[in-house]
DNA sequence: GGTAAGATGACCT
DNA sequence: GGTCATCTTACCG
């Protein structure tokens, strides 16, 4: 497999947030470690769009927390929750939502098995990344990491990755919350 | 200053 | 598939 190794632009996130968590399926992410570098390819997302959606942290408007969600398109947003875990985000949304966001839900390593292996304790390979929590520990991301451009070249951003062809997504419910069931917000790229 | 709920994961069966 | 540890955030006084 070739992996481009450009970051996308913040174009890619100047659009309807459902929309890129679709098109985030498939690409790469890469997390750069002083000189060593970790990659996969994401294969689940979730999008929570802003003000106009119950379930996402910045329904309620902006608070210190979401601040990230309301500002440039193409950083990350992080959160820490349940008391052990971190969550990452990329902030994308189009000109008429005032915030929005996409959840990384899951990934399928590919460099770097080894050294995710060691950060998550090495469980076995089935739940070393399939999780929001497990793969922020596996790419050692922590709160550190808020608000950080992903369109650059850094500690971490996304690059092109995989063809993805529509039949190959799944689309459910959002994990985990109580509020906006209807909405059928969570990707998942089946075959990988 | 107190409280309730939560975009979870590990472990067990 | 179910249980539970764990603590930040936001909201209400």
């Amino acid at each position: 497999m070739e992996i481009q190794s450009l970051p996308l632009p913040s174009s890619f996130y100047q659009r309807n947030t459902v929309i890129v968590a679709q098109d985030l399926l498939g690409k790469c992410i890469v997390r750069q470690w002083n000189s060593t570098v970790l990659t996969g390819i994401i294969t689940e997302t979730e999008a929570y769009t802003g003000d106009d959606d119950p379930a996402c942290h910045a329904y309620r408007g902006i608070t210190p927390r979401t601040t990230p969600m309301f500002g440039p398109v193409g950083h990350t947003y992080m959160y820490f929750i349940y008391g052990n875990h971190y969550c990452l985000n990329l902030v994308a949304r189009d000109d008429n939502q005032k915030a929005g966001a996409v959840l990384i839900r899951s990934i399928t390593p590919l460099i770097g098995k080894e050294l995710m292996q060691t950060l998550r304790g090495n469980v076995k390979d089935k739940h070393l990344t399939d999780g929001p929590g497990k793969l922020c520990q596996a790419l050692g991301l922590s709160r550190e990491h808020n608000n950080s451009n992903a369109t650059t070249i850094g500690s971490l951003y996304i690059t092109e990755g995989i063809t993805v062809h529509k039949n190959d997504i799944i689309q459910t419910p959002r994990i985990g919350i109580s509020k906006a069931q209807d909405r059928l917000w969570r990707f998942v790229l089946h075959n990988q």
